[in-house]
RNA sequence: GCCCCCAUCGUCUAGUGGACCAGGACGCGGCCCUUUCAAGGCCUAAACCGGAGUUCGAAUCUCCGUGGGGGCACCA
């Protein structure tokens, strides 16, 4: 194992929306490390802008993630030695750090008007400069500042950049990044209203934490050295930095956006929210297997793994740091690859929820009978709805002109139907061993292909053209109902020609 | 506009100076199997962004372009 300290990590999502892939990729990986060191997963929810706050939010990240079977260690529900995990319950901690700087001269007191800033902000953007605080508060004496504070005066807290030097921050799968303090300004550690901005308060409970690797979005890069002048004004260790790169759009033409995919869902069946995979058939195995390898790769080979084996086999500097487009087909792929590799009974009890939804009264023993012909043919767990939901329908309704195959008149398809029923009805039993020679047999008597004869009482007994194979199916229906299915065709088949 | 990051088949990736006329996977095309649909097997097409260096030798190192992405809030 490359890491043998056990890592201590966190997922900090901020709670505006549901869990979409590109949090559950990065909460994935953050877990990985941990429990392949012995460490500790952290979920902490960052909530400090209220206004930013969606209701039931963290409730859908959680059930997410819990989902995908990421169960962390310490979190707003668990608990943990170094809570409380919910940020706004922290602002105390946050405004006692911030007065600290402001004591050792790292930061400063604020006054300037959001008026005057708005000015200076556009002021700057007709000279084309890029638009920064212009340092106006770093003159107001200490004294007065405290002062003006104390007094009540509306006012922000700023971490003073030192001007006129270089800042260098080591990220594990970039190396050094070196940014000109010149293009950082004076930024708000603390707002007006006495909460924490992100900066400090995500910098802050890392190192309470105990944090010793953040894993996160590559959108963090940037005020990357923000982070670390914020440590180090503190006096505290850094983390080990992890950026990882962006999902794109399938296209690969720019970023995954939450807007964008909102027709993902219905117009093709694929959602960039975790909390639509399930509806949409897809298990947790194949989401984890095909995030893991969006920025990951175990080796030249490797594509089917388990959670387990991903825990084993994974390794930061194996990480990649370019974007990648998100390619739901090999979602898919995946999901086909771990629904043939379930044991039966298993795939049997998941299937059941989908029956259930779909109004349907099976059960797992009746499941279990029929996994056997439809795990190689179903890509997507609801799919096995459509492929055997006519075991579970009291009646089929086939369409007229699909009991007519090709090449065929209604005539002669009524005909090779009542020979068909009829020597399925000199048959003691309806096994696939008993049925399949006859049928040969009459296909040929008739002159037509197996596949014309088949795809009648195909069609007949299931009411649709692509179904498990024939005669597995006939012996799992029960005796009566093929021959209700049959006269059902048959009078079909007789009524109008239209 | 400024700052930062990234750059191998259409897509996900392997590749850390010679073992690469670049390997695997998805997708595409073809063949086989076949009662529909799948699955499976076999095969084909498909890439080192460009240009300068460094070196006996570069997909791999450096620089410059170009392209893509991210960021520049009292958001996270």
């Amino acid at each position: 194992m490359p890491d043998v300290k056990p890592a201590r990590v966190r997922f900090a999502p901020s709670p505006t929306g549901s869990l979409h892939i590109g949090g559950a990729r990065t909460a994935l990986y953050n877990y990985l490390l941990a429990r392949q060191t012995g460490g500790r997963f952290i979920l902490r929810i960052e909530d400090t802008d209220q206004t930013r706050f969606v209701p039931g939010a963290t409730e859908q990240v959680m059930a997410g993630l819990r989902w995908l079977g990421l169960q962390w260690d310490e979190g707003p529900d668990v608990g943990g030695p170094h809570g409380p995990y919910i940020q706004s319950q922290r602002a105390d901690i946050h405004r006692a750090h911030a007065g600290q700087l402001v004591e050792a001269g790292a930061a400063y007191y604020c006054f300037c008007t959001k008026e005057r800033l708005d000015a200076l902000r556009r002021e700057q953007q007709i000279l084309k400069r890029q638009p920064r605080y212009d340092g106006h508060c770093r003159l107001v004496p200490p004294e007065e500042a405290k002062a003006r504070q104390a007094a009540g005066e509306p006012c922000v807290v700023r971490f003073k950049v030192t001007e006129g030097a270089k800042t260098t921050v080591r990220d594990l799968l970039r190396g050094d990044i070196t940014v000109d303090n010149a293009s950082l300004d004076d930024f708000i550690i603390l707002k007006s209203d006495g909460l924490s901005l992100y900066h400090l308060a995500a910098m802050v409970d890392d190192h309470l934490m105990g944090i010793t690797h953040v894993i996160r979005g590559s959108e963090w890069l940037p005020s990357l050295p923000k982070h670390a002048l914020l440590l180090r004004a503190f006096g505290w260790d850094e983390p080990a930095w992890v950026h990882l790169s962006v999902f794109l759009k399938p296209s690969g033409k720019g970023k995954l956006s939450k807007r964008e995919s909102a027709n993902l869902k219905a117009e093709e069946g694929h959602s960039v929210f975790v909390h639509d995979m399930q509806e949409l058939g897809y298990m947790r195995e194949a989401v984890l297997n095909w995030l893991a390898l969006m920025g990951w790769s175990l080796d030249d080979k490797t594509d089917v793994l388990s959670l387990d084996e991903m825990i084993a086999g994974f390794s930061l500097d194996r990480l990649n740091p370019a974007p990648a487009a998100v390619n739901f087909d090999k979602l898919d792929h995946f999901n086909g690859l771990h629904i043939r590799g379930l044991p039966q009974a298993e795939l049997a009890r998941r299937l059941l929820p989908y029956f259930d939804g779909a109004g349907l009264k099976a059960d797992e023993a009746a499941l279990l009978r029929i996994v056997p012909i439809i795990q190689e043919r179903i890509g997507t767990l609801d799919e096995a709805v459509d492929m055997a939901g006519f075991f579970f329908r009291p009646n089929v309704t086939p369409r007229r002109e699909q009991l007519i195959p090709k090449g065929l008149d209604a005539s002669s398809a009524l005909a090779a139907l009542l020979a068909a029923r009829d020597r399925l009805a000199a048959l003691p039993d309806l096994t696939h061993a008993a049925t399949e020679a006859p049928m040969r047999a009459l296909a040929e008597e008739l002159k037509l292909k197996p596949g014309q004869l088949f795809g009648i009482l195909r069609v007949a007994l299931t009411g649709q053209p692509v179904s498990p194979p024939l005669f597995e199916t006939i012996a799992l229906l029960d005796r009566p109902v093929v021959f209700e299915r049959i006269a059902a065709a048959e009078a079909l088949l007789l009524g109008s020609e239209k």
